[in-house]
RNA sequence: UCCCCGAUAGCUCAAUGGUAGAGCGAGCGGCUGUUAACCGCUAGGUUCAAGGUUCGAAUCCUUGUCGGGGAGCCA
């Protein structure tokens, strides 16, 4: 099923403007036959992609590695290899005849993991279970595996935390090849998406130098001998080291990001982030992507629109764009998966205030173990009940307590939505299963609004200064959002822990490959 | 960081104080235009580490390491 969804998804993609074979220009657009690619490519090969869309007749060459062999002594005897090459969910048959100079000796030798080129015909398949195969002309082994008895990852089912431990093989399996692909496409359609409305793509530091960026423990950057062996507590002189002052890696790009905002209107960011937290949860990395647009001249209610568009934008691409994936993240690892991201694509996300999401949680009646106040911050079994119980889809919370948000939110007009006591506006989508997705908000654009607010929760003002120039000199409201990339192909994907969409996860005592 | 659970063959698990087994995978053979195949045979273990209790420990106790589930922090 995921294969016959997965050719005509080839066959879409040969036709776009971004159809082609890596690195050549040349191949592109509807004109792009097997022929054509096999004689313009400097490579001389096939991606197993267009070779599953490809017109039986045509002389090609794949190369992959081998999924299963499996033999048969029919005709005096032949193997059917499944070779797979990372460019599309299938693998690929080639059916190697015992005719064939190197059967006995190599071909009947192969084993999962061994990497082959297959020169041959591409002919329509005689047997079920796919339209085309490949009839070898030759095979030549590439690379052996030199003992299958312990090649990490047989064609057989495997627990995810095994292939945890086995994370620079695991992108093997038929799951974390998917994964791969899907966090590609997502990434490719964030850009696409930001770029067709004009956002332009800030790189904003990795290395910072304000130590209160206020978003939890930063990993310390420094290239004093001292720091490294822990053994100067209390008496580091930082002006000897590498940056002069105190640097770590960063927790948010949304400070830097908020500069160019305010001069070239809408941007954002897309790149690594680190938090040194203490967290062991199947959602969060101490290494992670995060993207964090900016806009200029907006409130938050645009913020929201704009996260909301953006989510339901790269979804229904994804479906569309990576169909022979998605079916088989559908059947695996989530069934119902695809439904539910239609729901979302399709049906605008529910607005609520953080005031009435707490009426709607002490109304439902529900025992949590945390009870509801005005006041307190939602907790895990709150944010689901509101998504997955009571509205069933993604909830946008918005104008939560001051007291329990960052200091740079707008601080929002008293009684808004009938708050007993002062809000800002803050906004969090909250989605099925993942919990916050999006955490943005309004930025408060007052300089003496946002100096009250860093000397209320006892933050020195003295690094913010540049921030507060903004205010300065042309200051306009303007908001953000930050999104968790990973969190984001969680939901996407169906997968259920947050190692698995990343390809070498950092995580507390895990930093191993 | 807190609470709970776990670690035995390449992988997933059984064995509840008395000779460590199965399924999958692997190797060999049989059958088959095969495709989560099927049938037979074979190999494969310092039972996470260190210490303790016991005539005897995979099993009970202590500590540590790592993993999982839940929570907090958040994206």
């Amino acid at each position: 099923m995921p294969r016959r969804e997965g050719r005509t998804n080839a066959g879409r993609r040969r036709a776009g403007p971004s159809a082609g074979l890596d690195g050549d220009p040349t191949i592109r657009g509807p004109a792009a036959t097997i022929a054509s690619c096999l004689k313009e490519t400097r490579m001389g090969w096939l991606r197993i992609n267009d070779a599953l869309a490809g017109e039986p007749g045509a002389e090609i060459t794949v190369k992959g590695w081998i999924r299963t062999r499996r033999d048969s002594k029919a005709d005096g005897g032949m193997s059917f290899l499944a070779v797979a090459d990372g460019t599309c969910f299938d693998a690929i048959q080639a059916v190697a005849r015992h005719d064939l100079p190197n059967y006995q000796s190599e071909v009947l030798r192969l084993t999962t993991g061994c990497a082959v080129e297959v020169d041959g015909t591409l002919v329509a398949s005689q047997g079920k279970g796919q339209a085309v195969e490949i009839a070898a002309r030759e095979v030549r082994v590439v690379g052996w595996v030199d003992d299958p008895d312990t090649y990490p990852v047989p064609q057989k089912r495997h627990t995810f935390e095994y292939l945890r431990e086995v994370a620079h093989l695991r992108v093997r399996t038929n799951t974390f090849g998917a994964v791969a692909r899907v966090r590609h496409r997502l990434a490719m359609s964030i850009h696409r998406f930001f770029d067709e409305r004009g956002f332009f793509w800030v790189h904003t530091p990795i290395i910072t130098a304000s130590d209160a960026e206020g978003a939890g423990q930063m990993f310390r950057v420094s290239t004093l001998d001292a720091m490294a062996r822990g053994d100067a507590a209390g008496g580091v002189d930082f002006s000897e080291d590498f940056f002069g002052r105190e640097a770590h890696l960063t927790v948010s790009g949304q400070l830097n990001v908020e500069t160019y905002c305010t001069a070239l209107s809408r941007v954002y960011t897309f790149g690594p982030t680190f938090r040194a937290e203490n967290s062991n949860t199947a959602r969060h990395l101490a290494e992670f992507w995060m993207v964090e647009p900016e806009i200029a001249f907006a409130d938050l209610l645009d913020d929201e629109k704009l996260a909301e568009d953006m989510l339901k934008f790269v979804l229904d691409d994804l479906l569309t764009h990576r169909a022979d994936d998605m079916a088989f993240f559908d059947q695996r690892i989530e069934p119902g998966l695809i439904a539910r991201l239609r729901d979302i694509v399709e049906k605008p996300f529910r607005v609520l205030p953080y005031t009435d999401a707490v009426r709607v949680l002490k109304e439902s009646r529900k025992s949590f173990d945390f009870p509801v106040e005005w006041g307190s911050d939602l907790q895990t079994e709150h944010e689901r009940y509101l998504t997955e119980e009571h509205f069933k889809q993604p909830v946008a919370v918005i104008n939560y307590p001051k007291s329990i948000k960052a200091f740079y939110m707008r601080l929002n007009d008293p009684g808004t939505d009938g708050a007993p006591a002062e809000t800002v506006a803050a906004m969090d989508i909250l989605v099925p299963r993942i919990g916050e997705i999006v955490g943005g908000s309004q930025r408060e654009e007052r300089l003496e609004v946002l100096d009250a607010r860093i000397a209320e929760m006892g933050l020195d003002p003295g690094p913010y200064w540049w921030y507060r120039d903004l205010r300065r000199y042309g200051t306009v409201p303007h908001a953000g959002f930050g999104l968790g990339f990973e969190r984001l192909i969680l939901l996407a994907t169906g997968m259920a822990n947050i190692r698995d969409v990343i390809p070498f996860p950092r995580a507390p005592k895990q930093c191993e490959f």
